[in-house]
DNA sequence: AGTAACGTCTGT
DNA sequence: ACAGACGTTACT
């Protein structure tokens, strides 16, 4: 095998290997995603060998053993104090040649070495990664691949047009995700990544259903030549250790795009200031722009993100977006998706869209701070992913009108993930911090609602209305002593609830928090007792004009 | 030596 | 375009 007996550093691709710190990294397997299945220790057949979904890591690093190619040694940061300092003697990885550099040792090559004054084009969302220097010098992005710089004898790298449209795609990402110190024009149509339709959202790439969301491809290790048949034979890669920039480049390959990454944006220093075409700064610092922008809606924004390149920046701001609503497209792009990632919203409304489970795992992995999210009228198939995604910080989960819901689906959703030991934390359910939960239309029963009271405890607002199987027991059993909803629910729909007959109407003077019911179109219910309901006097609900008791339709 | 899993290739 | 397979790499 040929790679193997290439030394590191000698153009040799390094697989990149998990962080370890990450999120992704520390949690446990979670045993039921479609790799967990595989896995010999989960009793599947072993034979894919790829990381549980839920561990993906989120800042895939360089191994231990990669060396710069032009001196030879380690990443050395550790060893200095400055952030530039550091930067000089930390391994970047090109994420188009592949090669593994010091930008420190490309500084101090010959002069005529040099690419002139270009920069690198760092991707600060995948550490030690960029585009180096003589990448981005010679345009050598989408477009091109990187032509071997002496003319090799080998064979033309073969890129098939799907491939090139896929790194100019990728290039486009790490171009909008980029976050070098501005002294680089390579970017400058970084500027143009929020699109002309308003609240849709066009920049840089997010995998959608594409690969499972594993991690980009980085260069691999040359290990396609273990294989027989077709194969992208590298010329040039058993190079001199010195032979870059001069000897024969490796020829790019383009990365395999649809595996990267996009993460929330880094907390990378924002320009303060604007510069102005006259070369000052415009007198307004950031802040005093961001008041501004807090006025425009989603649309506005996205137009102002296209006016320059500082005011994109700003316009990702997540206090700018802290609702983002898709709801009723049909199919969510990539584009889109990434867009929402960038923008972290505090709620998401996905009703009624196309979006698929891994597109919606996908989503939930990168949006810890989520605290709503409508799900309305999705296909269960796709928001099941809710089963096995993280939310620490929800607070409203609209789950109306979706197909197949049953108690089983339910009780997936309600119970805490399957990686959750025991003696960890108290055993807690992903719901379990929920205070609003919209469930109209699904068939469930009161077996899904003892679930919801165990694990969904602190609901103030609940709406079951149009839940066929919702009848007088259920009442019994969100009224119940035992019930901690019988203190917490504030808000109640029953709306629609054909079952629900005058006896249970009394229940309801059991919750002292009761502000809201709406009980139209149950048609088993008798003007008379809703009217007795309704004139309970205090302790009971319905107390000031406001709170309302809903009898009829209006 | 053993385990995990990265990145690419193949068949559909 | 996707899912599955697997050689190989990274690390213990």
């Amino acid at each position: 095998m040929s790679s193997s007996s290439r030394g590191p550093g000698a153009g040799a691709r390094r697989r990149r290997t998990r962080c370890r710190r990450c999120r992704a990294c520390v949690r446990t397997e979670c045993g039921d995603c479609h790799f967990c299945r595989d896995m010999k220790k989960f009793g599947g057949p072993g034979r894919m060998k790829q990381s549980c979904l839920l561990r993906q890591c989120t800042a895939p690093v360089l191994p231990h053993t990669a060396v710069c190619l032009l001196c030879g040694e380690a990443g050395k940061e550790d060893t200095v104090e400055g952030e530039e300092e550091k930067f000089g003697l930390s391994l970047m990885e090109c994420t188009i040649c592949n090669e593994i550099v010091h930008p420190g040792c490309l500084k101090s090559l010959p002069s005529c070495l040099q690419m002139g004054k270009a920069e690198g084009v760092i991707n600060a969302e995948i550490p030690n990664c960029w585009e180096c220097p003589r990448c981005t010098q010679e345009g050598r992005t989408s477009k091109k691949p990187k032509p071997p710089l002496a003319s090799a004898e080998g064979p033309a790298v073969p890129s098939p047009s799907p491939q090139r449209e896929k790194l100019e795609r990728f290039k486009r990402m790490c171009q909008l995700l980029e976050r070098v110190p501005d002294t680089s024009s390579s970017s400058s149509d970084s500027d143009s990544d929020s699109d002309s339709s308003g609240t849709s959202l066009s920049e840089d790439e997010a995998p959608g259903e594409a690969r499972n969301g594993r991690r980009p491809a980085r260069g691999s290790s040359g290990e396609k030549e273990n294989r027989g048949g077709r194969r992208a034979v590298r010329p040039g890669t058993g190079g001199p250790l010195l032979s870059w920039p001069l000897g024969p480049a490796p020829p790019p390959r383009p990365p395999q795009l649809e595996r990267h990454v996009v993460r929330p944006p880094p907390r990378s220093p924002e320009p303060d200031t604007l510069p102005l075409a006259a070369g000052s700064d415009h007198p307004l610092p950031r802040a005093a722009w961001l008041r501004v922008f807090q006025h425009l809606g989603p649309r506005e924004l996205c137009i102002c993100m296209r006016v320059c390149r500082t005011w994109s920046r700003w316009c990702y701001d997540k206090r700018l977006w802290p609702r983002m609503d898709l709801s009723r497209r049909k199919s969510l792009t990539p584009p889109m998706l990434s867009g929402v990632v960038r923008r972290q919203p505090r709620a998401l409304d996905l009703s009624w869209t196309g979006v698929s489970k891994k597109q919606l795992m996908w989503l939930l992995n990168r949006l810890q701070g989520l605290q709503e999210l409508v799900l309305s009228g999705c296909s269960w198939l796709s928001v099941s992913a809710l089963g096995s995604a993280p939310l620490p910080a929800l607070r409203l989960l609209d789950l109306r009108w979706i197909e197949d819901v049953k108690d089983s689906q339910l009780r997936e959703l309600l119970l805490p993930p399957p990686d959750t030991k025991p003696g960890q934390t108290e055993s807690r359910g992903r719901l379990q911090g929920v205070a609003e939960l919209r469930l109209a239309g699904l068939e469930l029963t009161d077996a899904s609602l003892r679930l919801l009271l165990r694990h969904a405890p602190q609901l103030s607002a609940l709406d079951l209305s149009h839940c066929a199987h919702v009848g007088d027991p259920s009442v019994h059993l969100l009224t119940a002593p035992t019930s901690p909803l019988r203190e917490t629910l504030v808000h109640l729909n029953l709306a629609g609830c054909h079952r629900l007959t005058d006896h249970c109407l009394p229940l309801f003077r059991r919750c002292p928090r009761l502000r809201r019911l709406d009980l139209r179109s149950c048609r088993q219910l008798s003007p008379e007792a809703c009217a007795r309901l309704a004139a309970a006097g205090p302790p009971g609900p319905f107390r000031c004009p406001e709170e309302k008791l809903l009898l009829k339709d209006s």
